[in-house]
RNA sequence: GGCCCGUUGGUCAAGUGGUUAAGACACCGCCCUUUCACGGCGGUAACACGAGUUCGACUCUCGUACGGGUCACCA
């Protein structure tokens, strides 16, 4: 033991102190929940509000859930975020590893200090995890393992019995502890049980692990999902038995699907990637998501993560748990696109237009700036611009329209009009397309929309389009509107 | 069932004893308008319930109801 002195001592020596250092501490499911995004912010955001530590730490001590290049998933995640941390496996850092199966050794060392201290002890029962709970009783570990002589125990260590560790609880009395969201929260150990510390295969759980790792690493503040919240008298216990400094606890309530479930894989919710490839911005959701159980308070929702950091405050986080609206998010993506700069708008929405727009001749940039503005999903582009790649069949019944005065056979004469029109225009530019087409309603003395509406009608083919007919036949370019006015004419000579 | 926590419009939420109880999304209406959007204007809609404390409760206390979490060698 005596040597083990100096290596407890370079231990504590190691651990940084002065800053706010905080961290995520996922475990390695293979997708990011939007629940952890959101802990995942918030961290980060008390990090950098403060001019502290982010740290990434892998929690990884259930062996049997590990999900292969699940790390390299959170990795991806947070950099895509913008989460970016300054402590963690993939960087290092003065506190490392920072993957618990890495750290079997020290969490070992600590729980045999800890029984040393007497704040655990340990447990030769067999597993029994087949007990019945539930009918009016606590069903509490209570076994003669933490009555056992000094002498018991070696003879049983000699034997080569497999053991584990077992947190000592206080059979009497009770624990409060303070957290920054909930405030002081008092609990009667009396319904605390002896958890497992250190499992038989050597490696900890949750519980001890994080208290462990979370003083080693010199975390000041612990932000995690409220389900700790009943298990954090425990963990001040050990604090306690250690003699260790708490940390500030900051519990955040679920993220909801709906007001009794939380969002899950499981009900098909969609995880952080999901909503990625279902068009959202990162941008967007981060925004949103930190506005999901915190509030700044004022009138303001739109953040950039830069201005989240120094604005966010914990006294904003709601005790309540908070419903996902995917609408608000929408909402959201779509504030996102329309502020972005017409450039990187275009250069976003490329891939999308030409899932549905194959032809070259078409401007990807000419359709994006139409798209702009009504599009709140990127994966909303391909059908609405599908027309510019090929006219769609469509119903004569759509050249009637009650408020721009046309039906079809207004529409045959107003198209009959326009071809010479537009077949001698000069020069394909916006303007000149705009004005040579008004200047025919007004000589006509009609209104505009008596003429542009079967002409849009003609170029585009459906009801509703993204943009009117000057920016429609502009973009599909002189001979391709003509050919279309041409076969509107036809088709409406037909009927 | 025990223990812990929560409860402002459909949703996110501001609010910390005296307010006409913000704002946003969604929804509805109007305006703008060559369709659809954008934009502008306006509207419907809330303090779970019951007792206290107080001159006065959305704000404090207690109870009830409802909801959530937890009770693993999972995190």
């Amino acid at each position: 033991m005596a040597t083990d002195k100096k290596w407890f001592d370079d231990m504590e020596a190691k651990i940084p102190k002065g800053k706010t250092r905080t961290r995520f501490a996922p475990s390695p499911t293979g997708y990011m929940h939007v629940g952890n995004l959101r802990t995942a912010l918030y961290a980060y955001l008390i990090a950098r509000k403060n001019k502290g530590t982010f740290i990434l730490r892998i929690e990884d001590t259930d062996q049997e859930r590990f999900v292969a290049g699940a790390i390299e998933i959170i990795l991806k995640t947070m950099k895509s975020c913008g989460l970016n941390h300054d402590e963690g496996p993939d960087i290092g850092g003065p506190v490392g590893p920072y993957v618990q199966t890495q750290r079997r050794d020290i969490y070992k060392k600590y729980a045999e200090r800890l029984v040393e201290l007497g704040g655990a002890y340990r447990c030769f029962c067999k597993n029994t995890d087949d007990i019945v709970f539930k009918i009016g009783v606590f069903p509490k570990h209570d076994c003669e393992c933490s009555r056992l002589k000094q002498t018991e125990v070696d003879e049983k260590l000699a034997a080569g019995i497999s053991y584990v560790i077992r947190q000592k609880i206080p059979r009497d009395g009770s624990t409060t502890f303070s957290d920054a969201v909930f405030g002081d929260i008092t609990t009667p150990n009396d319904s605390l049980d002896d958890n497992v510390l250190i499992k038989s295969d050597g490696l900890p759980t949750y519980n001890f692990a994080n208290v462990v790792d979370d003083h080693l690493m010199g975390i000041t503040h612990v932000v995690r999902g409220s389900e700790y919240l009943s298990s954090a008298p425990k963990y001040n216990l050990l604090y306690q038995s250690f003699g260790w400094e708490l940390p500030v606890y900051v519990h955040c309530s679920p993220v909801m699907r709906d007001a009794h479930n939380k969002m899950s894989k499981r009900h098909g919710d969609p995880s952080f990637e999901d909503l990625v490839a279902q068009g959202y911005t990162v941008e967007a959701i981060v925004n949103y998501v930190a506005l999901l159980g915190w509030s700044p308070g004022g009138e303001r929702e739109l953040f950039t993560l830069r201005e989240l950091s120094d604005i966010f405050d914990i006294s904003g986080i709601s005790k309540s748990p908070a419903i996902f609206d995917m609408d608000k998010l929408t909402y959201f993506n779509a504030e996102y696109i329309r502020a972005m700069a017409p450039a990187a708008f275009a250069d976003m929405a490329e891939p999308y237009i030409r899932q549905a727009v194959g032809n070259p001749a078409i401007d990807t940039g000419e359709v994006a700036a139409l798209l702009q503005p009504r599009c709140e999903k990127l994966t909303d582009i391909p059908e609405k611009v599908d027309f510019f790649e090929a006219l769609p069949e469509y119903d004569t019944a759509l050249y009637t329209h009650k408020k721009s005065k046309t039906d079809a056979a207004v529409s045959r004469s107003m198209l009959k009009a326009v071809r010479p029109v537009l077949e001698a225009l000069d020069e394909w530019s916006l303007d000149r397309i705009h004005d040579v087409l008004v200047g025919l309603t007004e000589k006509m003395e009609i209104k505009k929309a008596t003429l542009l509406w079967p002409l849009r009608i003609a170029v585009a083919g459906k009801a509703v389009t993204p943009g009117g007919a000057v920016e429609i036949c502009y973009i599909l370019g002189k001979d391709e509107t003509i050919r279309r006015i041409d076969m509107g004419i036809g088709k409406l000579d037909g009927e």
